[in-house]
DNA sequence: CCGCTTACCGTGAACGTTCCCAGAATCAGT
DNA sequence: ACTGATTCTGGGAACGTTCACGGTAAGCGG
C-alpha cells in the first residue's frame, strides 16, 4: 500500500456484559431482566427501574444469537438479488421497492438485509446462509425464470415471497405481481377507443412473466389478431428498434403499437419517426412500466403504471403472514393507464 | 387487494434436524459430526462418509445462531449505507465497490449484508442490530461527516472500516481513502507543466474529506495563490456552474481550472463555453473521480482516477485484520492522472 | 511384551438467552 | 383468620452448537 498511518491502538472490551451481569447489578434475577427486555409485563415499578439503571450502567446489549437460538426468530429478513444486479441498482423503481420494503418491515422491528449473489459460488454460500436460520424469510426479486435459489429455499421451508410471478413455481411460492395482463388490456382497449384499428404489439421475452402476460392481455382485448401484428423484443432499446423495423416492413399500415416496456417503446418511437411517421397522428405508441424514459421520449409516452409502494407493502404483508405460519398466496396488484401524448 | 389466488398449502417441516439427529443417523457422536462440519480433522474415512451420508439424508443445515453463540463469530459483515442512498445506487463506482467487497469477503466465506438506514429510526434499529452481535464487523461508506453511527459502533468495540476519511474519527476508526491530496497535486502540476499560469479551482464542500484534501493538494502544488482563484462548489452540476460563473467574473484571465469533481467540471465546461472560451485552448479543465460523465463531456475530461477495486480489497483486508484483533490503521490508496482532451 | 505416540472418538460444560412453573407476597372478600 | 385470586419473582430446563478433555485402540520401536 501507499501509506499507512497507525492511530492509537484500540483495545477491545474484555467481555460483553450478559443478562446475568445486569441481574446482579440490579439485585434481581435473570428472569426479571428478561421480562423487562421483552415488554416489561409482570414486573414491579421498582424492579423495572433498577433493571433499566443497571442496563445503562453496564452498557448491556442483548445477544441476538442467544435470543434467536431459543426463540427461533432472528427478526431479520433477506432481500435477495440474484441477478447480475448492475442494471437493477440503476432502476429508480427498484429503489422505491427496496425502500418501501425497508420501511414496512421497520414497523415490525425487522431489519432488512440486502444480499447479492451473482456467481454460482455466491449463490451457494447464500443458500447456506439463508437456510442456516440467519433470517426469518426472504424477499426475492426474480426477473428471469429458473432461479435455482427458489427451489432450495422452498424445500427448506424458508418463507419466501417473490416479486413478479416466479415462473415454474407459481403454485408453491408466494408472490406479488402487477396485473400485467389487465394493464395490457387497458392499454389496447384505450388505443381502440381512440379509433385505432391496426394495433400491433412488441412483446417482452416469452420466458418472462411480463412477456407472456402482456401479450395475453393484448390478445384478450383484440380477440385473435393478425400474427403479422406481433413482434418479439427483449426489453432493450435496441431490441425495440429491431422489432419495430420488422413490424413496419410486415405491416406498413399499422396505426398503433403497444410495446411491452417503456425502454423498447423509446426504441420503437425512434424507428417510427425515422420512417416518417408522426406520433401520435400516424401511429399511436403505448408503453409499459411508467419508468423514467416515459417522460423523456418525444412525445411523452402513454404507458401503464404499476404501484411499487403498493407492491412492496404487499410483499412484506405476505411474508409476515408466511412467517406466522399461513399458507402462501399470490397477490395481484392493479395497474393503471397513464395517458400522455404518444397515444 | 385486487385478487388473491391460494395455491396448495405448504406445510412447514415439523422440526429442523439437529446435529444430534445426524449423529444418531450416522451412528457416531455429536462431537464427530461437529468435527466433520469444521474441516474434518481427526475423523476416520468411514466416519466422515457416514456423517456426510447422514447429513444428506436428514437434510441437515447447521444452525448459525447456535454456532455463533459459542464461537462469538457470525461469519457476516455489514455494509452500511446511512446516507439517503438514492444517489449512491446510481453511481456505477459504488457498484464496483460493493461488488469488490462481496467478492473479497466471499474468499473467506463471509457473507456481506447490505443495510440501509436513512431515517433516524432506521439508524437506531440498525445500531441495535449491529451491536447485538449479528455481524463481526462493518464497512461504512460515509460521505459526510458527523455520522452518528460511527461513535456508537466504535464505543461498542465493533470493528469498523470506513470508506473515505471519517472526519472527526480519523484517529479511532480504521479507514481507506484515495489519496485525494496527491491526486489534486498531480493534476495541478500537470496543468502547470502544460504552461498554464492562472490556475483556478472549484472545491467540494469543506465539510467533506474530498473538499478539504483536494484543495490542500491544489495549494501544495501552487504555493499560496490568489484567493480570487478559489471558488466553492457542492459536488452538483449546478453548483459547478455557479462557481465557474463566480470565477469568471472575479478572474477573467484564468487559463485553467481544477474542479474537485467530474460532475461539477461538466457544469463548469458548459459555463466556460457559453462565455466563449475554447477548451482546452483558452481554458484547460481538470476534473476528479473519472466517473461516467468524464467521457460524455465535450471535450472528454482530463481527470483523476481512484481505483475502486483496490479500495474494496483494502477495506476488506483491514476489516478482517481488525476482527482478528489488530489495531486500526488508515490506508491511503494512490490516485492516477487520466489525460484526455480537456487539458 | 512393554511403554509411548498417534489417530480417533465420546462426553460434559459452556455460550446467553427465553420460557415455564412453582412459590412468595399482597390483597380483597368472606 | 381463612381462602382465593392476583401480582411478582426466582430458578431449572432448553435451544443447538463448539471445545477441551479424557479415554480407547492401534501402531511401533526397543
Amino acid at each position: 500500500m501507499h501509506n499507512v498511518v497507525v492511530p492509537e491502538p484500540r483495545r477491545r472490551p474484555a467481555r460483553r456484559p450478559t443478562i446475568n451481569d445486569v441481574a446482579a447489578a440490579a439485585g434481581v434475577s435473570r428472569g426479571t431482566v428478561s421480562r423487562v427486555l421483552n415488554g416489561g409485563r409482570d414486573v414491579s415499578d421498582a424492579a423495572q427501574e433498577a433493571v433499566e439503571k443497571a442496563m445503562r450502567k453496564t452498557g448491556y446489549v442483548v445477544n441476538q444469537h442467544a435470543r434467536s437460538l431459543v426463540t427461533q426468530r432472528s427478526q431479520s429478513v433477506a432481500f435477495i438479488l440474484s441477478e447480475p444486479q448492475d442494471r437493477l441498482f440503476e432502476d429508480p423503481n427498484f429503489n422505491v421497492l427496496l425502500h418501501g420494503c425497508t420501511q414496512a418491515l421497520a414497523k415490525h422491528d425487522i431489519t432488512l438485509l440486502l444480499t447479492l449473489a451473482s456467481s454460482l459460488e455466491d449463490r451457494k454460500r447464500l443458500g447456506r446462509y439463508l437456510t442456516g436460520g440467519h433470517v426469518d424469510g426472504a424477499l426475492l426479486v426474480s426477473t428471469h425464470s429458473g432461479n435455482p435459489l427458489i427451489p432450495e429455499l422452498l424445500s427448506r421451508g424458508l418463507p419466501v415471497v417473490a416479486c413478479g410471478k416466479p415462473l415454474g413455481y407459481e403454485r408453491q411460492a408466494a408472490y406479488v405481481a402487477a396485473d400485467d395482463r389487465d394493464g395490457a388490456r387497458q392499454m389496447v382497449e384505450y388505443l381502440r377507443s381512440t379509433g385505432r384499428r391496426r394495433i400491433a404489439t412488441i412483446t417482452g421475452p416469452l420466458d418472462t412473466p411480463g412477456g407472456i402476460e402482456r401479450l395475453a392481455g393484448y390478445r384478450e382485448a383484440l380477440g385473435d389478431s393478425d400474427p403479422a401484428l406481433i413482434a418479439h423484443g427483449d426489453y432493450t432499446r435496441a431490441g425495440g428498434e429491431a422489432a419495430m423495423r420488422r413490424l413496419l416492413s410486415q405491416t406498413p399500415d399499422l396505426d398503433a403499437v403497444f410495446v411491452a416496456s417503456d425502454l423498447m417503446a423509446a426504441g420503437a418511437i425512434t424507428v417510427l419517426q425515422l420512417a416518417g411517421k408522426r406520433i401520435p397522428e400516424d401511429v399511436a405508441v403505448g408503453g409499459f412500466d411508467d419508468s423514467q424514459v416515459a417522460l423523456t421520449t418525444q412525445p411523452p409516452l402513454t404507458t401503464v403504471r404499476q404501484s411499487y409502494p403498493r407492491i412492496s407493502a404487499e410483499m412484506v404483508r405476505l411474508l409476515l403472514s408466511l412467517i406466522d405460519g399461513e399458507s402462501p398466496a399470490a397477490v395481484i396488484v392493479p395497474t393503471e393507464l397513464v395517458v400522455r401524448e404518444s397515444a
